[in-house]
DNA sequence: TCTTCCGGTCGAAACGTTTCGTTTTCCGGT
DNA sequence: ACCGGAAAACGAAACGTTTCGACCGGAAGA
């Protein structure tokens, strides 16, 4: 395969001339430039990363570090993160952690071994412990998203989970209902602690005391959203709405109320963090507290990017997003 | 950073005997092994990549290039594909050209300097011309899935696709339907053109004429489904069903008819290639002919480690996969 | 006219691995 | 006690870049 030497030769100038010229890194008159490129064009010279990576301590390569790739929330993360990365002249490597520790341990070596300039992660856990952990193994410019580990120094990019709760929960409040379920994450995901921490607010704003039975621990996923909506709804006295903590859960909880032969909104309300691209052909087409997925991707890259060519140091500051909530029909009037 | 050197050093050994330790390259005594190991969990040593790649002549990177990671059908690839990479020491690099050619250049340039030793690719056009330019941009053992190219001497995975036009056609027919619109994706792209070719088939197996203006040429997109839906529905002597030929085109048609106010399948049935993993909840559940993706990429992928392992040039064998009928309720017996 | 400086070019070193040919060590057989 | 040979360990070269100091020639300033 060609190497810089054999464009050298052919242009007829020195290897470091022809690495000059390449990359713009030092003075070079116009004509050699124009040789040089004329030789890469013709021997359709491509650098080589790994050398490149070697020589400079890092590879123009950002880790992009999320938990399921297949949830559609954060296949836009990665698609806005691609695209920034391949304008900026980055690749990037993209990761599911499957929310599993050990895995996202394997990735963050497979990172270190691939020397990335920076990394965007949401990780599994918030609690200081894994912060730490994290910390240990991070030797990079790293920004957060999504998510808040506590003790990290890095720069972190989320939604205003705690307003995003108290919307979802007021909304249904001031439909009527009273008794709101609430299907969490695991604890430890400061997403869903957030989260959480606006449904009380909003329920305490309006006295409404809090029912644990309603507190439904989960994992961000269908299945134990669904699990726990039959057991739920087969109970005496139950929820008159539900408020899903993300739109995996929501569907979860929409799959187990159609199974149950019920109906949305008719024998339950449902609410829930995240948008969905088909939400008008849903049935119902589903009201939600939505976040700006993309321009939250957005943010964070440029956030890395400026961080990685700087060389500065993260500042460590919080940047909130603003939630909307979009009524549509799945959460309705208690009828009573 | 800690190098092998340091590594080596403090295990008391030379560099080479350190680095036939790690890789289990050459045979080394038990005790050697033993004190290489503390030393590198010692000092927290990860190999470097880029020297790696240099001295190898390959790096541990597969490159998966997909039309748009925001697909859920695509991102299902990704996370098969990831998983078994992992599994096997590499990593991959996934990207999407978004149906656009430079891109895939550009993405395809980067995957060679980045020395990946694989790539999946599914190729944005099928035709002659760009399977050309592919074979040019491209040195290393490579998988064509779910496209064919002419001209490429790459194994190919895909569905039987034709099989799978059939079987959706042959499903309205059979429910009594003879005006079948079909939304195609663009010419040149193989996966389409075997699909509408079982669309032909089921019609003149059935003595049903093929009517031009039913014939919508897409881009396998939500928009231009949409939006001939839109047009078909409002002409005189519309349509009575409509084959989606992907899953986003499907959405497409499915939001046109809910926006004019009128009610799949009442007014329209509607069957599409790819199942929804949200199926149930949509209204009304899709009748779908789906296809086995994850499988589909785990053959891949092992297909083609199976390639970089043992240096074999590809067999340029096409593998096909079988697709399935799954009734559910977008299609019913055309009321007359 | 002599010096200074600068744009342009060059050569060589260094980055961290793996690999290969060579040397050392150790063992069993005579 | 010695030899042969295999196993284990070693040392050095090579992979393809970038970068840094040195060099050269010509223009500008004295």
């Amino acid at each position: 395969m060609a190497t810089i030497k054999d464009v050298a030769r052919l242009a007829g100038v020195a290897i470091s001339t022809a690495s000059a010229a390449i990359n713009r890194s030092a003075p070079v008159s116009e004509d050699v430039i124009a040789k040089v490129e004329a030789a890469v064009r013709q021997i359709g010279y491509v650098p080589h990363g790994g050398a490149r990576s070697l020589r400079m301590g890092q590879s123009r390569l950002i880790g992009l570090i999320l938990p399921d790739i297949t949830n559609p929330h954060f296949a836009k993360v990665a698609k806005v993160v691609e695209s920034a990365c391949l304008e900026a002249g980055y690749m990037d490597a993209v990761y599911s952690t499957s929310e599993d520790d050990d895995r996202e341990r394997q990735i963050l070596e497979m990172m270190r071994m691939q020397r990335v300039a920076g990394l965007i992660i949401i990780p599994t856990r918030s609690d200081a412990e894994h912060g730490a952990r994290l910390a240990e193994q991070i030797h990079v410019p790293t920004v957060l998203l999504d998510s808040f580990v506590t003790g990290l120094p890095y720069d972190v990019i989320k939604l205003d989970n705690v307003t995003a709760g108290r919307l979802a929960t007021e909304h249904l409040i001031g439909l009527g209902h009273r008794r709101i379920a609430v299907t969490t994450g695991r604890p430890n995901i400061i997403t869903g602690e957030d989260r959480l921490r606006g449904y009380l607010a909003a329920l305490e704003a309006h006295g409404i005391a809090l029912e644990q039975r309603l507190l439904i621990e989960g994992r961000f996923d269908q299945a134990t959203a669904h699990d726990a909506t039959l057991r739920l709804l087969a109970e005496p006295d139950p929820p008159t709405a539900i408020f899903a903590l993300s739109n995996m859960m929501a569907l979860g909880v929409l799959n187990a109320v159609q199974e149950m032969g019920l109906s949305v909104p008719a024998d339950l309300s449902v609410v829930n963090i995240d948008d969905f691209d088909f939400a008008n052909i849903m049935s119902p087409p589903p009201t939600v507290v939505s976040a700006p997925v993309e321009q939250m991707a957005q943010r964070a890259i440029d956030t890395l990017l400026a961080e990685i060519r700087s060389k500065s140091a993260p500042t460590g500051k919080v940047e909130l997003f603003e939630p909307r909530l979009i009524v549509r029909a799945s959460a309705s009037n208690l009828a009573r």
